[in-house]
DNA sequence: GTGGTCTAGACCACT
DNA sequence: GTGGTCTAGACCACG
């Protein structure tokens, strides 16, 4: 795990992301034990605290769960994960498309500027 | 103009993107005179050094250029206008891309997402 | 506002119940001005950061909405709030006809001794 | 005997509960004999400690007696178990319409409630 | 003066 | 050794 941190943005919410793809893509599979919280922290260079506040959220979104005094676990629901993925998806394009028809591009303009990338 | 300001985001910025895109899609053509710092302030409900913040920002854009005195008018240049939306389509586009690499989905996946928007 | 606090639970939660109750029985009224987070550590005698807790946790539950340099109010959302407190209503009679279930007390023996009461 | 266990609370507390519940609901008789710590940590997947722990607290508490080297027992004494089923039912009660006035509502109204579930 | 973030470090319960 | 909570104190952006 790399740890290109952007200072625009909080910490924690990065690391939440970063943990978010890694489950999404299963590069965590379903159910598996993550590394510890304290663990997470030296990799990252972090103040546990901060770790734990992005893993809480994450948990709060379902993508996590705790057990206790035994660590910390990736949902075993492959459900979660295909809706968090599809509702991502949709909100991002969505905001592309609306972003783009502010600057005055159509659906069809936005399209033809994403196959010539 | 509408106000529904995010609380994530700085309203300076808020406001000068709305500015920004004010301007690329012609509500406010090339050359015209902008309402002054005072009346942006009152319209927006907000605190007039948070509107000159916004327009000095977009001043060093290249955007905006101030006449002495005289307030604050839109650039007379289109080309400049031209190569920022252009600029920022493409931007856009890339990171939407890149967004939605990220979590799995190739770029026919994101085109089809978009085209079912 | 008291602060009886119990060792047995984290004081975050205590103070998010405390303040959800003032919230839901209109002590706060809606769209209302929360006192700072400064101000409420001040008067509980906490730490700054465990209000801050509380009240983001408020936050994503919808009950407080924030802005930015400006303050915490209270949604003015009536509905969720009716929302909340019907919700909770439900689950403690729930919680209350399962616990008594358990040692063996039909619902009208429960409600027999609610009355007795 | 089921598993369930909730992250929130500790193990111990919650199979304290649940061999509580068994001993009133006359699960386990009067002066029966008690599966050993043993048997009843491989049945719930626990530390024997855990399950150590959770029949020392019952025992403090009079639910069961301790024949040296012979076992635990679920204690003769009926009136025992008389008193904690009610003493139980009146905190339950009391409390439940204590968090219902909390948050508004009268005895009448948490008892149409509960009708309603 | 407002909220937001982060760190360092401590202590706790549980297993 | 695991996660959870809390404190003290610092710094930041915003208006």
């Amino acid at each position: 795990m790399e740890f290109n941190f952007d200072n625009e943005r909080p910490i924690y919410k990065q690391i939440m992301e970063k943990i978010e793809i890694n489950i999404l893509t299963n590069v965590y599979d379903l159910g598996e034990k993550l590394p510890s919280v304290r663990d997470f922290a030296l990799e990252l260079k972090v103040n546990p605290n901060t770790v734990q506040r992005a893993l809480n959220e994450l948990e709060t979104q379902g993508l996590i769960t705790t057990m206790r005094t035994n660590g910390k676990f990736v949902t075993e629901d492959s459900k979660v994960l295909e809706d968090i993925k599809n509702q991502l998806a949709k909100e991002r394009s969505k905001l592309y498309l609306e972003q783009m028809s502010q600057i005055g591009f159509s659906k069809e303009q936005a399209i033809k500027i994403i196959k010539g990338e």
